[in-house]
DNA sequence: CCAATTATGTATCGATCGATACATAATTAT
DNA sequence: ATAATTATGTATCGATCGATACATAATTGG
């Protein structure tokens, strides 16, 4: 690829991965130059010439994290079989991601971009637009539910799917707060109690959904 | 009280909720002395010489928001006659504030502490506390429900109040992404399925309990 | 070898951060 | 009136912020 000249002495993947979990853990403007430039192991030089701006860098960051190894929800929602299920997996896998020991706790869209400067307001505005990007995701799946059964029609799929990313959302802030795995998957057993209240409807026949977990696998 | 001395020319008190409302919405590292002393109307010397220091100004910020004014939750798990009245309550009072449009969106204390350099991470730390104790007045709320026979006993109230915590902090972000009033009560109403999933046990008479809501009052 | 290209190292930019020194104004106590 | 006390206004502190200028090192193409 990049032949001519010479060669870079530091790895850029790696780097950026560093980047990606001081951002996560301090968010966008809780991380400073120094910071990123001390825990790289580079100079402040040799990171502008690699990403750009400290926006860049961040930009770049918030994409590696949503690509499919980070970012649980996608496949959750796309290889399950029912919604239900979708859900569910959704909502365990984030939450075994948000506890992980290796990576800082919660979820990085969530938190990263909270506490701003005017002059940086742009960046809430990039993660919330993802947020949205992901209740949509989620409203499609409980639709393509609909569609194939295994919600009743007339279910308001929109209330349904911000009910579950609003718990899904707060289990980031239970996980900051240093919440066990066993307890956040506590949590999800209480929230999927909703799914089948509200789908079981008298008149209705439920096509599939498996019986709530109790502890957490 | 202060009569020695030249007279103060600001309201203290005044000069106080613009400060909280500042740190609110754009958290503790998120507000500058300038953007204070902009918005309150003073001089650096003087915010000083009133609060002491920018961490010292948060705390006082933190402690108005948590005033009987500010805050819901005290008077919702107090004066509510029931557990489940007092989790209804709770969750619908505050998520009435979280969107109040005469407020910035959410909840200062979830909020204002997330993104945070090194140097600060006490502010985050003591938000957190106060997380804590909000989730230990629910427990106590809980455990009293199960005294007053409206929760059977061997109830797990501690994951109870987990749960609902976990919706509550989940809200702050589904304000801070501009959902309606409507939205959020209709999330409460799914929440509150829960309750009567997990409290209606078939061995178990349901003492007290008001049917969910549909809108939100 | 030489030119072109790319990365690095040093040193620093202007702006802003939180915080203060110092002199002055306005009040009360005596 | 004078001293003591408290607040204000101006001007600025050292540190750090994100970002760059400039010279040098290391590689490829010719």
């Amino acid at each position: 690829m990049s032949a001519r000249g010479r060669p870079r002495r530091f790895d850029r993947t790696a780097a950026l991965r560093v980047a990606m979990e001081l951002f996560w853990e301090h968010g966008y403007e809780g991380t400073s130059l120094s910071m990123l430039t001390d825990a790289i192991g580079i100079t402040s030089t040799s990171l502008y010439a690699a990403f750009g701006s400290k926006g860049e860098l961040f930009r770049e960051a918030v994409d590696l994290y949503n690509s499919a190894d980070w970012s649980p929800t996608d496949s959750a929602l796309e290889t399950s079989p029912t919604a239900r299920q979708a859900i569910e997996r959704m909502l365990r896998d984030n939450a075994d991601a948000y506890v992980d020991p290796h990576t800082p706790r919660g979820c990085m869209v969530v938190l990263a971009g909270l506490n701003l400067t005017s002059a940086n307001e742009y960046i809430g505005h990039r993660l919330a637009a993802l947020r949205r990007r992901d209740h949509d995701k989620v409203v499609a799946r409980l639709d393509r539910g609909v569609a194939e059964g295994d919600i009743p029609p007339g279910t308001d799929t929109a209330a349904m799917a911000s009910y579950y990313l609003t718990v899904l959302h707060g289990l980031s802030i239970q996980a900051r707060d240093g919440c066990s795995r066993e307890l956040a998957h506590t949590v999800i057993d209480r929230a999927m109690l909703t799914w089948d209240a509200l789908i079981r409807q008298p008149d209705h026949e439920v096509v599939a959904g498996d019986p709530p977990r109790s502890g957490g696998g």
